[in-house]
Parts: structure tokens; sequence; C-alpha cells
DNA sequence: ATGGTTTTTACTGCGTC
DNA sequence: GACGCGGTAAAAACCAT
């Protein structure tokens, strides 16, 4: 665990989780409420929001005509025709900020509904700035987006969640079901924003789920579990046993295995439900990596039972 | 669309408490 | 009997092509 001095705030090193906020947030409230409640009204960008177009907005017709239907002068159309531009500039604009404000907003719900930090947070608000800037919102939910764009800022910022952990908190979402459209939504959107806008996603590393799973199943010794789990995944890496498995299935497996190992009785379906997978999937992988534990010497046994987390380089 | 792989679902028997 | 575990087959989901 850590305390970033800049931020006011407690995050665990391993998996970005926001322990403990030690200070108010003095910024702008970052919402802009409903008309009917005028008392409401917050600093910011907010205001100029809700005041600028109540859904009231007008537009200048194209007819070159004046009230009485008569043609404009050639002076006059130019002058029509500057206001147009400018009329379209800033509904444009403000739309734009609209769109910008509820993404934001709903990426801060998400983002403390899961106790994700700060850093993560701004990541999330960038990439959704630029998917807005190069157009890539046509076609899809601005909540899609968001969601999305919070999922990639995990992986960016090396505390990765599973797309399953989004479920509860996206509005998107409705459901569990893999058959959900917003679920369809929400892969399908995550893939092509990172795409169009260049990141490198590299495959999450089963390590840095550890950590989490290990404290939602919450056993006695949590730290050996999570300890033993990450040297069993890194055999499992050279071996090359995790090619082509999901990373959550992979830690799941490791963590059952761990959990023997160390004479621990957690369940099959505590960690299923821990990593969302299933007790089969949990079965299959830790077979896998107790095959190749159990082919190591006791000297190699006995020293991932006993070196410290520190020699685990996660 | 297709084929190969992984994951899930559902059902089974076995041993233990 | 309830529970955890292991195995299996078929369906579903996933992924690259």
């Amino acid at each position: 665990m850590a305390l970033d001095h800049r931020k006011k705030e407690y995050i665990c090193k391993s998996c970005g989780l926001v322990i403990d906020k030690g200070r108010i947030d003095r910024g702008p409230d970052w919402r802009s409420f409903s008309e009917d409640d005028g008392s409401q009204k917050r600093v910011g960008s907010p205001v100029t929001n809700t005041r600028h177009d109540k859904g009231l907005s007008t537009q200048i017709g194209w007819q070159n005509r004046d009230a009485n239907g008569n043609t404009l002068s050639s002076t006059q159309k130019r002058k029509m025709g500057r206001l147009r531009k400018w009329d379209n500039r800033f509904q444009t604009e403000d739309s734009k900020d609209r769109n910008l404000k509820n993404a934001l907003g709903e990426i801060s719900r998400m983002a403390s509904a899961l106790g994700l930090s700060e850093q993560i947070r701004e990541t999330a608000s960038v990439i959704y700035r630029q998917c807005l800037d190069q157009n890539l919102l046509p076609g899809r939910s601005i909540e899609g987006v968001a969601t999305a764009s919070l999922y990639i800022a995990c992986r960016q910022c090396n505390s990765p969640r599973s797309l399953e952990e989004f479920y509860p908190v996206s509005r998107i979402v409705d459901g569990e079901s893999p058959g959900d459209p917003g679920v369809k939504e929400f892969t399908r959107t995550y893939k092509y924003i990172s795409k169009e806008l260049g990141l490198k996603m590299e495959p999450v590393k089963p390590e840095k789920y550890i950590n989490r799973f290990v404290n939602r199943i919450d056993p006695e010794n949590k730290e050996d579990i999570a300890n033993v789990a990450k040297h069993l995944i890194s055999l499992a890496r050279e071996e090359n046993l995790h090619s082509g498995k999901s990373p959550t299935s992979i830690a799941a497996g490791a963590i059952y295995s761990a959990g023997l190992i160390l004479d621990n009785n957690i369940t099959q379906r505590e960690v299923a439900d821990a990593a969302n997978a299933s007790q089969v999937t949990v079965r299959n992988r830790y077979k896998e990596v107790a095959q190749i534990y159990d082919n190591l010497s006791e000297a190699e046994k006995k020293i991932i039972k006993t070196s410290p987390p520190s020699a685990v380089d996660i």
C-alpha cells in the first residue's frame, strides 16, 4: 500500500484499489442537474451548459428571405451566411460539451463504484475525449464508449479489471448473460476504440488479478496464498501453459493450487466465484499448474513456499 | 462463415463429515 | 443427506482467418 501524496489517496500498489480517500474533492461538481431544481447550480461548465440552451435552441433558415418573404440583398445574404455558420458552431460545440459532461459523469460514477484511482479516472477521461475528437461515437452509445474507456484505462494504468467486473456498474449492461446486447456492444466498442486510437493493449498478466481475487476469498494467510499463486503462474508461463487461456482462469487455478499447497481449505467454488469462472475451469487450470509443481524438487518447492513477495516480479 | 480452442452447463459417481 | 471434488459430453462463446 502506498500513499499518493499529490492526490492524497491511499492506493494499493499491486491492484490499484483506492483504499481511502483522505480528502474531500473540492473541485467543481461535474454534474448537470436537471432544469427543475434551479437551486443546484454549481461552479464551472455545467452552468453555461444548463443555461445556454434548455432545449430551446433556434436555427437560422436556409432560405435567404426576410420575414416578409422578400429576397435579401447580397450583403445581407453574406451576413446571414456568417451567422448560420457561427450558430451552427455554437450548437455543435454545445452538444459535444453536453456529451462529454454526460460521459465524464458516468466514468466518474463507475470509477468510484469500482474504487478506481484518480489516475485511472483521468486516463479514461482523456481516452473518451479522444474518441469524441475523432468522431468514434457515431453508431455507439455514450455509456458504451464511457465504459470501454474506463476498461482500457484500467489496463493502461496496469491495474486491469476483467470485463465482467464492469457489468454491475455499467448502465449499458442489463444483467449478466453473455447474450446481453450491452455486453456485446461493450466488447465490440473497447476493441474498436483501442484500435482506432492506436493504443497498445498487451495481454493481461494473470498475476495482476491475484491480489484482488484472493482478497475476495479472504482466507487465513492471504499473503502467502497470493505469493505462492504468483510463483505458480510464472512457472506456468515458462512452460507456455497460459497461452490462449483467459488470464482470470489462470489466476483462479493458481490460487486454488496455492491453497492446496499451503494446506488451506479454499474451495473450488470460492475461487470460481471470486474469479468469475466456472468450477470446471478452475479444475482444469489448477491441474495443469499442479502438474508442474509436482515435478519440482523438494528444494524448489521450499523456495516457492518461503520466498518473500519482493522476490516475485509483479 | 468457418474451424479450432476455451469455457460453461449439466449430470455423474465417489469419499467424507 | 450435504458437501467438496473429479470426470465427462455437449453446447456455447471466443478468436483468428
